[in-house]
DNA sequence: TAGCCTCCAATTGTCCAACAATCGAACAAA
DNA sequence: TTTGTTCGATTGTTGGACAATTGGAGGCTA
C-alpha cells in the first residue's frame, strides 16, 4: 500500500498524519531478533485511533455529531473511501453510532454491545459449562449482597412482579429461562454497579439460557428456582446482604446439581446462543440471512 | 442508498444473500402507514454478518484464509468497496485478522482486545474507583480460591520470579505496579478459567495502575504488598484455598485504605490508563498520534 | 402566525476503474 | 545456500459518479 503516496493525488500529505517515511519492513524472518518490527498502520486504521482518540480524551463528547464523511475525509487529508473504512472501525467499537437514521454520532459503548461480543468470544473458546458456572457461583452471591444495600424500591417491585411472572409460568408448564436472567439482571442492575454489570453479563448470557436443556429433565426445577428466588428477593428486602448472598450462592450451586442430574456433561462446552431474546432492537435494525 | 439498485450495475443480483424483493421501501409519500418498516441494513453490514456467521458456525474454521477481497466481493454480489467496510467490522470484532502481513485470517477475538475495550467503555462511563474496587475485592479471592486447587509448577515458579523482582523493585524504590499487575494476571491464569479472565480484567486493567497515584503518599504501600503476595502465594502452593483468599481479600482492601490514607476521594471516576504497559505489540502496531 | 407542502442542497450507500506498493512463489545468478 | 530478479495476485488508496434520503429553507394556505 502506498503508504505516502498520493498517486494521481492531489490530497494534502501534510494534514495525514503519522505518514511516517520508515524503511519498508526489516525483512520477515530474521534469524536475529536485532531490531524490532517497525508496524506501519493502513491510514484508515489511522483515521480510526484519530477520531477515537478524539472521543477518548473528551474532546468529541458522547451525543455530538461526527462531521460528514466528505468533511472528514477532507480533515484528514484521505479519500472518502478511506474514511469510511475507519468510520466502520468505530462503528463496531461502539464510540460511533447511528441513531435513528444516518447521522453519526460519538457514543460510549453499549453495554450489551460489549456483553454479546464476549459471549460470543467465549462460545468460540469453547468456554466449559463449569467455566461459566465457577464465575457465577461467586460474582451473583456478590453482587446480590450489593443490592441488599442499595436496592430502591422500584426495583424491589421489578423483581416483584419478574417473580410472579416467574412463578405464573413454572405454574403452567412454560419456559422461564428469560424470566430467570432478567431476575439475576434486575438483581445485578440494583447493585449499583457498572463494572460489575460488565464483569457477570458475559457468563450470565451463556449459563442461564443452558438451562433450557435441563428443565425438561427435572420437573422440580422450576419450583426450586422460585423457591430460591423468592428467598433472595426477601433477603433483599430485608437488607440482609449474608442472607441474600447465602440464598444466590445455593442457588447457583442447585444450578450445576440441575445438570449433574440431568445427565449432562459439565465440561461440556457450551453452545451458541440460541435465543439471545432481543427481538426488541435486533428484529428491527437487521435482517438476518 | 440503493439498496437492490445495481445502478450502472453489472454485478449478480442473484448472488446477493438477503437482496430482499422487498418494495423499495414502500415509496416515501405513501399515506398509510400500513406495514411496520421493516430494518434495511446496509450492504456491508449483511457482508459483516454473512461472514461472521460463516465464522460462528464453524463453516470458517479460526486459522483459515479469507478469500480475496476481490473473490469475496464477487461472491456476495457487491462491489470490493463494499466488501472492504464489511471486513472492517469484523476486523475490530477481531473475528478476522491479519497476521503479519497482509492476508485475512478468521480468528477468534483476543482476550487483551475485549478486555481494553470494555475498560475504554468504563472509562467513558465515568465509573469509580469504589466500583472497580468492589468487583476486585470479590473477583481476585474468588480466583485465588480456584487457582490453589489448580496451579502447576511452572505457574508457582512464575509468580515466584515476579515476588522476587517486585521486592526487588520495592526495595530499590522502583515502580511496581507493572508488576502487581502480572502477579494477579498470573494468578487468574492460574485459575485455568477463561471466563474468569474474561470477567475480572477490565476492572484491574483501570484499578490497579491507580495505584501509581498513591504509592508516592503511603512510604509502607510497598512493603504491605509484598507481604500480602508473599503470603497469598505460600497458600497457593501450599494448596489451601481458603487461606488464600482470605489474603487475597485483604490485600484488596488494603488497597483501598491506602487510597483513603492518600486522601484520594473513593468515588471518583477513575482516568484513562495512562501507560497500559504494552509495548510489546502496542509499539509495533500501531504509531500513536 | 402556525401549519403544510415543495424543492434543493447535503449526506450516505454503492459502484467503477485505476494505480502504487507488497507479497509470494518461481527461477536465475553467485 | 544465499541473494537477486521477475511477474502475477492482493491490499491500500484515490477519484469520480449516481441513487435514495434527509433536513431545511422558502413559499403558500388557513
Amino acid at each position: 500500500m502506498p503508504r505516502n503516496a498520493d498517486q494521481h493525488g492531489a490530497v494534502a500529505d501534510a494534514a495525514r498524519p503519522n505518514s511516517v517515511g520508515a524503511p519498508q519492513d526489516a525483512g520477515r524472518a530474521g534469524p536475529e531478533p536485532r531490531f524490532a518490527k517497525l508496524g506501519l498502520a493502513p491510514a484508515y486504521r489511522v483515521v480510526f485511533e484519530t477520531i477515537e482518540e478524539e472521543i477518548l480524551s473528551g474532546r468529541l463528547k458522547p451525543g455530538e455529531r461526527l462531521p460528514s464523511e466528505t468533511s472528514l475525509a477532507d480533515q484528514l487529508g484521505v479519500n472518502r473511501s478511506t474514511a469510511r473504512e475507519g468510520l466502520r472501525l468505530l462503528e463496531e467499537t461502539g464510540l460511533v453510532r447511528r441513531e435513528e437514521g444516518r447521522r453519526l454520532f460519538a457514543a460510549i459503548p453499549r453495554q450489551e454491545d460489549l456483553s454479546s461480543r464476549a459471549s460470543r468470544a467465549l462460545v468460540l473458546q469453547h468456554v466449559t459449562f463449569r467455566e461459566l458456572w465457577e464465575v457465577l457461583m461467586v460474582t451473583e452471591p456478590g453482587v446480590a449482597a450489593l443490592a441488599a444495600e442499595r436496592i430502591r424500591a422500584d426495583q424491589v417491585a421489578a423483581l416483584e412482579d419478574n417473580l410472579a411472572r416467574t412463578e405464573d409460568a413454572v405454574r403452567n408448564g412454560r419456559g422461564f429461562t428469560q424470566l430467570d436472567m432478567e431476575f439475576h439482571a434486575l438483581i445485578a442492575e440494583a447493585a449499583g454497579n457498572r463494572a460489575w454489570l460488565l464483569a457477570r453479563e458475559p457468563a450470565a448470557l451463556l449459563l442461564f439460557p443452558a438451562m433450557d436443556h435441563m428443565a425438561p429433565h427435572l420437573p422440580q426445577s422450576g419450583l426450586r428456582l422460585v423457591e430460591a428466588h423468592g428467598q433472595v428477593l426477601a433477603a433483599l428486602k430485608a437488607g440482609k446482604a449474608d442472607v441474600a448472598s447465602d440464598w444466590m450462592r445455593k442457588h447457583i450451586a442447585d444450578f450445576r446439581r440441575g445438570y449433574n442430574m440431568a445427565g449432562i456433561d459439565i465440561d461440556l462446552p457450551v453452545g451458541r446462543l440460541e435465543n439471545p431474546a432481543d427481538e426488541s432492537k435486533s428484529a428491527a435494525k437487521r435482517r438476518s440471512s
